[in-house]
RNA sequence: GCCUCUGUAGCUCAGUCGGUAGAGCAGAGGACUGAAAAUCCUCGUGUCGUUGGUUCAAUUCCGACCGGAGGCA
């Protein structure tokens, strides 16, 4: 009875960069005999450690870790495929009678893990990423400009045309790839998805900081990265024939060293943005977890910090 | 010491032919379903260096002083 509570039970430990969910995440696994599955969507990627925080075999300890180095820094990863990777690896760890501990800062990728992405059941597969699809809208944009693609995402759907703005190309030539590819609106996709069950149950807790301090911290883990060989690490990944246009070099860091790799910035000016970098991307991932996703939150800073969880935890555990 | 330029938002600056001012960056808030460390949106009051003068009215014109840069000695 309990077994079968169990098995769908999955705790998500969320928060910003740098707040403290590895430490956190490897205590509570140690406490209730969990294994981590990481959901963070750099930390994929093989060969970039330093610079994505990668938890160290020292903070790892005996807890096992997945999701993390499972693909090639050259692979286009996308969350579908987070989705069905992490899947098959917590269902590894619930057949093991484990707890798995879903820890990180991805929220897309969350979603997809615990809810599903639209098109996976039923209604017609969404397209992946890069199809034919997606090539025409992206030359259709070249060649007429973004007030045509919204036009002609309005022709079709005009509820999700209502809602993006012109200028975010990302999401209007992903609509429009949706449609072309399923003919069916991504509008109607979503609320498809809104009405499929999640996929396991969750408890998730998140982590909060002062502002300040987590600023704070950020500038600091900076620091540390670069006494740890961030560079070099970026230096390695172009030696090995990494292109600079993937989506893996596209991350804080990786680009601003990347451009010092070219003598087109100076080591200083790259460490300053990439503090920056990550406390804009800290906020934003502050607002995504208030936002999108419900959390039990809990300060950071808290002298009771592991108590407190792990309360919360075995809470959701027996109940 | 003299001459020239300069002092306006956290920073770099624009501007007001005299009617108390606005850009970029920084910062803050928000959106988010197969690129998510990505992508995108919104938000600009500050002793206009200080102090006198002229004026109905001065950040704007004039003087002095203070700070900064350059030039001449």
């Amino acid at each position: 009875m309990k077994e079968s509570a169990r098995r769908q039970l999955l705790i998500c430990l969320v928060g910003p960069t740098a707040v403290g969910k590895t430490a956190l995440s490897c205590k509570l696994a140690r406490a209730f005999g969990g294994e981590v599955i990481s959901c963070d969507s750099r930390q994929i990627y093989r060969g970039m450690d330093v610079g994505t925080a990668k938890p160290t075999a020292e903070e790892k300890g005996n807890v096992p870790h997945h999701m993390i180095d499972v693909a090639d820094p050259r692979e286009d990863y996308s969350a579908a495929r987070y989705a069905a990777e992490a899947t098959q690896a917590v269902e590894r760890v619930l057949a093991r009678g484990r707890l798995p501990i879903v820890t990180g800062g991805t929220g897309l990728y969350l979603r997809a893990l615990v809810t599903g992405m639209y098109g996976d059941a039923g209604g017609g597969d969404a397209p992946g990423s890069g199809g034919a699809a997606r090539i025409y809208w992206q030359a259709y944009l070249e060649m007429y400009g973004e007030e045509r693609l919204l036009e002609a995402l309005r022709a079709v759907d005009g509820e999700t045309a209502g809602r993006l703005h012109q200028r975010d190309h990302v999401r209007v030539v992903r609509a429009l790839e949706v449609f072309t590819e399923t003919g069916v609106t991504m509008a109607e996709h979503l609320r498809r998805s809104a009405r499929r069950p999640r996929r396991f149950e969750t408890l998730t807790i998140g982590l909060r900081r002062d502002r300040t301090r987590l600023y704070e911290r950020i500038d600091a883990r900076v620091d540390e990265m670069m006494s740890q060989g961030f560079l070099e690490e970026v230096r390695r990944l172009r030696d090995a024939g990494v292109p600079e246009d993937v989506p893996a070099m596209n991350a804080i860091g990786y680009r601003e060293l990347g451009e010092v790799l070219d003598g087109q910035a100076t080591l200083t000016e790259a460490v300053a943005r990439i503090k920056q970098a990550t406390r804009r991307y800290a906020k934003r991932q502050i607002t995504w977890f208030a936002h999108q996703w419900d959390a039990e939150w809990l300060d950071a800073g808290a002298g009771n910090l592991l108590t407190a969880s792990t309360e919360i935890v075995e809470k959701s555990i027996l109940s």
